[in-house]
DNA sequence: GTCTATAGGAGGATAGAC
DNA sequence: GTCTATCCTCCTATAGAC
């Protein structure tokens, strides 16, 4: 019963911060699309950005799930395409927490949960470990540092041409995610 | 006078927009850094949406005397290298302003601002010119919609990759500025 | 653990004197 | 146009009854 609630409020939360971002989120909204009193939340969690960690934990869990299931899929820069894939539908399905990355009481609750630090880097060392992989096969520009690969792969979830594309109304987003796909791992000029 | 303070005060935003972002930048702060009363900054602009407004507009007259200054320079596909790099290198410096797209009211005002809506569209239409160029010159893949790179190009201005890659220490601006350059037209894949 | 009610504070905007 | 002082709304968080 309880799990079944928490999950509930992080259900809400989550299309609410993709929705409407942190700041404008307000516990209040939360309170309501639950169907709960404010105070009730807070019997449950303690502030509002450990709300927002939650969420982000759930998110990360569902990664974690997505590349399990991907583990007997062909090429390593196969597997990084799926992954970025996944996390675009997420974004164009409303379901993917933005957070800003500049709200510092934030960061601080994020990185003192050990659940999201860990998860962040459980996938981290995963696709990190493809990257080298397809980098040392030649697939994946060698000369690029794999951090660098790493947060450009990263980046895709947050990226505003997604939502610039959807609302534009004359893609689907299958064809937004295939296009973007193309610009990110072929580039914008010619082959 | 009038003129060189309000110049101060946008410079400020802008700094302060860069810094910190929209919703969690303070009125107070501005004033506080530009160095009057907050009563005096709302004789010069009537809310805190105008301000954004103003550093936006200030931006984009910018960015129009950087695209003039470039006409005499050699292909399309460079033009619009050139053009990202100056992007880039402004976000790196601290000077580019980071609004949320989300922001109802924030909208609202920018888009009810001729100046920025007018030097929006001139300056879209010159980089859409460059881009559909280059797309018929063969030299950026002529299958990807010009409203797809154009975005893609407009996307580098509030990149998380140069930020992460910026506090990570391991890389000069301008190697950043380089390593996102190739990201963005050779892609991730090696050629 | 749920509720109603409210504390407490931040921040955008204004009044009114000079 | 600049200031000080203040208003007022919104929002996070908590008190306290049940």
């Amino acid at each position: 019963m309880l799990l079944a609630r928490e999950d509930a409020i992080i259900q809400s939360v989550n299309r609410l911060l993709a929705e409407k971002g942190f700041d404008a989120m307000t516990v209040d909204e939360v309170a309501a699309d639950v169907g709960i009193a404010k105070a009730s939340l807070y019997k449950h969690f303690p502030s509002k950005e450990d709300l927002a960690a939650a969420a982000m934990v759930s998110v990360m869990r569902q990664a974690q799930a997505f590349l399990d299931a991907l583990a007997a899929e062909s090429s390593a820069v196969d597997k990084l395409r799926s992954v970025v894939a996944w996390t675009m539908g997420l974004k164009l399905a409303g379901e993917m927490p933005s957070l800003p990355s500049q709200n510092s009481s934030l960061r601080a609750t994020l990185m003192g949960n050990k659940d999201y630090v860990n998860g962040l880097m459980d996938v981290s060392d995963r696709l990190g470990a493809w990257i080298e992989l397809a980098q040392s096969q030649g697939v994946l520009n060698p000369k690029l540092p794999p951090v660098a690969v790493l947060y450009t792969l990263y980046a895709r979830a947050c990226d505003p041409v997604l939502e610039f594309l959807q609302v534009g109304q004359l893609y689907t987003n299958d064809e937004i995610i295939a296009l973007v796909l193309t610009t990110c791992f072929e580039g914008l000029e010619s082959r």
